[in-house]
RNA sequence: GCGGACGUGGCGGAAUGGCAGACGCGCGAGGCUUAGGACCUCGUGGGGAAACUCAUGGGGGUUCAAAUCCCUCCGUCCGCACCA
């Protein structure tokens, strides 16, 4: 009898839902294991990304469960965003219904796949008792001075006809639809993700078990660059225009300094100059250049002669102020002291304008001594300090560092640090989001929701007509409202808050997820927190990863998170995720499977035709978890093929095993334990093959049988529970515990052993593994087959790897 | 430009200094069968009749021994970037 994966996967869903089998009850005798994936966005069907992010997830919580671990494996919803009010305006439904019956389907679709999730602490972030501690947490922040309005040069994307957080725009387009983002100046929240800058910077070195290329990704973003602040006076000594530079060493060559065109001291720098008309045409078709053209390279540096001076100040030389197009505003102080020898854009800049320029370093390497004027690009490496008065005859490097003392001293500069990070732009003018929970007063200003009025509940009914503006503000009972101070009459924050932050908090309510008075119970994340192992894709790798750290940090400095680092956890009480798992994307046919593409295989119809088995074994013996994995059809039918396999074993079972097979089971139980300790499922997969292809040619008992279907069952759980069942097992395979390997049983007693000639294999030999040296090596040098490589020649050197091999080198 | 990952059969991939190509797909041969695209067994990197020999992007190095470590070049992917 074949077997019947949709009766059976169907049976045991029931069974396991029925019985609480993933249920998590926290109880000291076991050690706690919190596995996390990333949780979706409920569209309603799950993608093929979806199945290997969880799957990978689903297997190592099995896994754990299975060896004995109090489990914590959650799911929920980050349900809150724009296509459901998309969804509104295109189907006329409210975008709460239209999420919750996506939430609905694309839970069922998930349960199909059999994941093991505790779904009584299943969250979706639109329901009020989620947002609620949105706000309170907002509320925790604003009185901080960490949540702060401010009017500022925004990022808005025209399509979605919002604003979006610097992280949220990539390559100059909106994150979600591609569309070019324009500047606005607007009044908006931010969150000082800078205050705490330092701290995620320096904890990424606690993060011993993320991938290298995340902490690089994080690290660049919050990018740290230590240098001197320097400050060049005018000539007219009216002004000190700061300048950051990260090459102290090179400040004897500055021969002109450059503004951008933005900067506040250029109306003043030009007025009266005979310059100034040109300089004010140049500043004005800079400004009506968006971001993305200026910032797109290759193209050529533009600038103008403001027609004033400053003053070197470590040399006190009358240089130029120029303004140009690459300098930016919004990063170090919007001004740069050019030197066109040792950078080469000053370089390119210098040569376009006919602008001065000295050697300050020489390189050690004589070819590099060209007088300037020869020099055809800048020389940014490392030499010996020239023309720099007291400093000349050092290693730059060194007088990198005296410079910058000798200045700060001087009182011409100060030594300082400066970061790319910016504070993030929360506010969206958006209705499916969690209100801001402020009122506006005009007696009292800004004034904060009293925690007693939370929730700020979203309206039930709101205009989408998909025109610009917060669909909230057009809402009159939403916005009219008492001032909490002073009772007259005020008006509410129409902005709602971005998504972002929904989900920097959320595996902190699964640890307590109906918990009513606070956005987690302290004693329960106490018991959870870290997450021991979190999965989601790399497309989180800043985002996600970094504002929820930041809030991890913010609970901590509030008293409430207070994790202990046991269990192994070096990361303390600061870090919420301990392991990071980046999976790698589904592709077809090259490329990522994709709606727009029109190369989507809908896991569904996977499911419908070889079971949700199946395809979770096909995915995860495809590739490592980590790397991109090429949809392939034939897999399939050779995952589905290898279950057939295992699944007739059933038929011919023997009384006693062979004493061989058996050392083979104990091996395969060592390797695929320490396989799935490490997510190398692909090579467990292997491992299990080999072991079922062993019990093809010797033969198994129940016992070993039952063993390898124990090893199966995170991956392919309802198949091996059937299995499990059939061989007259009362209860489900979950509750059988891991099976532990005989070390006995991996101690061979005859082992062959590998002949090399000057590291050429030559022949192999059995012999009895705890032979001596000296007995060994009599064999190796009886044995027929070496005769005609080792001739006459002496051994010059007997190399002897214990149990595995002999190198003769001669 | 800076930072990171990577490059192995026809394909997905294995091997983290010690027998290159585990396991699977595909392909070939045989068996079973009325038949099969089911199942079972065997074979399957290149060259060579064979003994052997050549092979892990190219070149160089370290080592008794290198896919693995180091240098260099080439290429692919990802992140950041007129970042001062």
């Amino acid at each position: 009898m074949s077997y019947n994966f949709k009766q059976s996967e169907e049976k045991w869903q029931k069974m396991w839902r029925e019985t609480g089998a993933f249920r998590a009850e926290f109880s000291g005798d076991k050690p706690k294991y919190y596995l996390l994936e990333m949780f979706p966005y409920p569209s309603g069907k799950i993608h093929m990304g979806h199945v290997r992010n969880y799957t990978i997830g689903d297997v190592a919580a099995r896994f754990k469960l299975t060896q004995g671990f109090n489990v914590l494996h959650p799911m929920g919803f980050d349900a809150f965003g724009q296509p459901a009010e998309n969804a509104a305006i295109k189907n006329k439904t409210k975008p709460d219904t239209w999420t919750h019956k996506c939430i609905e389907e694309m839970k069922r679709e998930l349960q199909k796949m059999g994941f093991s999730y505790d779904w009584e602490r299943q969250v979706s972030t639109c329901d009020a008792d989620y947002y609620k501690w949105n706000q309170w947490i907002f509320l925790k922040m604003f009185e901080r001075g960490l949540a702060y309005k401010k009017a500022s040069n925004v990022n808005w994307c025209p399509a979605c006809l919002t604003t979006l957080a610097n992280e949220e725009v990539i390559d100059g387009g909106c994150w979600r639809c591609h569309t070019k983002i324009e500047q606005k100046d607007l009044e908006q929240w931010y969150l000082k993700i800078t205050e705490y800058k330092e701290r995620l910077l320096e904890d990424l070195l606690l993060l011993k078990d993320w991938p290298e290329r995340v902490l690089a990704m994080q690290s660049n973003w919050i990018g740290r660059s230590q240098g001197v602040e320097i400050y060049f006076r005018t000539k007219d000594n009216s002004k000190a225009i700061p300048v950051f530079t990260t090459r102290a060493d090179t400040i004897f060559g500055a021969t002109y300094i450059v503004l951008a065109p933005e900067h506040p001291f250029v109306k003043e720098l030009i007025r009266g100059k005979p310059e100034e008309k040109e300089a004010l045409k140049f500043i004005d078709k800079v400004a009506k250049e968006s971001k993305v053209v200026r910032s797109s390279s290759d193209v050529k540096k533009e600038g103008i002669f403001t027609g004033s001076y400053a003053v070197n100040p470590v040399n006190n030389e009358t240089i130029p102020i120029w303004l140009a197009d690459y300098v930016l505003m919004d990063y170090g102080t919007g001004a740069i002291m050019a030197v066109p020898t040792h950078d080469q854009r000053d370089f390119l800049f210098a040569k376009e304008h006919g602008l001065p320029m000295r050697i300050v370093i020489q390189p050690s390497d004589s070819s590099h001594q060209l007088p300037a004027e020869e020099l055809k690009e800048a020389y940014e490496g490392d030499g010996i300090q020239v023309n720099s008065g007291q400093f000349d005859g050092l290693p730059n490097q060194e007088a990198k560092v005296k410079i910058a003392e000798w200045m700060e001293k001087e009182s011409i500069g100060k030594i300082e640090t400066h970061w790319r990070l910016r504070d993030w732009l929360i506010s969206r003018q958006r209705y499916w989001g969690t209100p801001i929970p402020v009122i506006y007063c005009v007696k009292c200003g800004t004034v904060p929701v009293p925690y007693k009025d939370l929730p700020v509940e979203l309206p039930e009914d709101a205009p989408f007509t998909g025109e610009g503006g917060s669909p909230l503000s057009k809402v009159k009972e939403f916005v009219n409202t008492n001032c909490p101070k002073c009772g007259s009459s005020a008006r509410r924050e129409t902005d709602t808050m971005a998504t972002f932050f929904d989900s920097s908090w959320y595996f902190l309510r699964f640890c307590s997820p109906r918990f009513f008075d606070g956005p987690f119970n302290e004693n329960d994340a106490k018991l959870w927190m870290p997450v021991d192992q979190y999965i989601g894709g790399i497309e989180h790798a800043i985002l996600h990863l970094l504002y929820s750290r930041f809030f991890t940090k913010f609970f901590k400095d509030l008293g409430m998170l207070n994790f202990s680092a046991e269990g192994g956890c070096a990361c303390g009480a600061e870090e919420p995720f301990k392991r990071l798992l980046t999976q790698g994307m589904v592709l077809k046919d090259g490329e990522v499977m994709s709606k727009s593409r029109g190369n989507i295989v809908d896991p569904d119809s996977i499911i419908k035709n070889y079971g949700a088995d199946t395809l979770r074994l096909f995915i995860l013996f495809a590739a490592p978890p980590e790397t991109e994995l090429e949809w392939d059809e034939r897999g399939i039918e050779g995952a589905n093929k290898f279950l057939n396999r295992v699944w007739r074993i059933r038929e011919n079972l023997k009384e006693t095993a062979d004493p061989e097979l058996i050392r083979i089971l104990h091996r395969s139980i060592k390797k695929v334990t320490e396989d799935f300790e490490g997510f190398k499922f692909n090579t467990a997969i292997a491992t299990l093959m080999e072991l079922t292809n062993a019990v093809y040619s010797f033969g198994a008992d129940k016992e070993v049988f039952g063993k390898l279907i124990i090893l199966l069952s995170p991956i392919a759980p309802h198949f091996c529970e059937e299995l499990w069942v059939s061989l007259g097992n009362k209860s489900s395979i979950i509750k059988a515990g891991w099976p532990q390997y005989d070390p006995a049983q991996l101690v061979e007693d005859v082992i062959t052993l590998v002949i090399q000639v000057n590291g050429k294999v030559r022949s192999k030999i059995d012999i009895p593994a705890d032979m001596e040296e000296s007995q060994l090596k009599e064999l190796v040098y009886r044995d027929e087959k070496l005769k005609q490589w080792l001739q006459d020649k002496p051994v010059k050197n007997f190399i002897l790897v214990p149990k595995k091999l002999v190198n003769l080198v001669i």
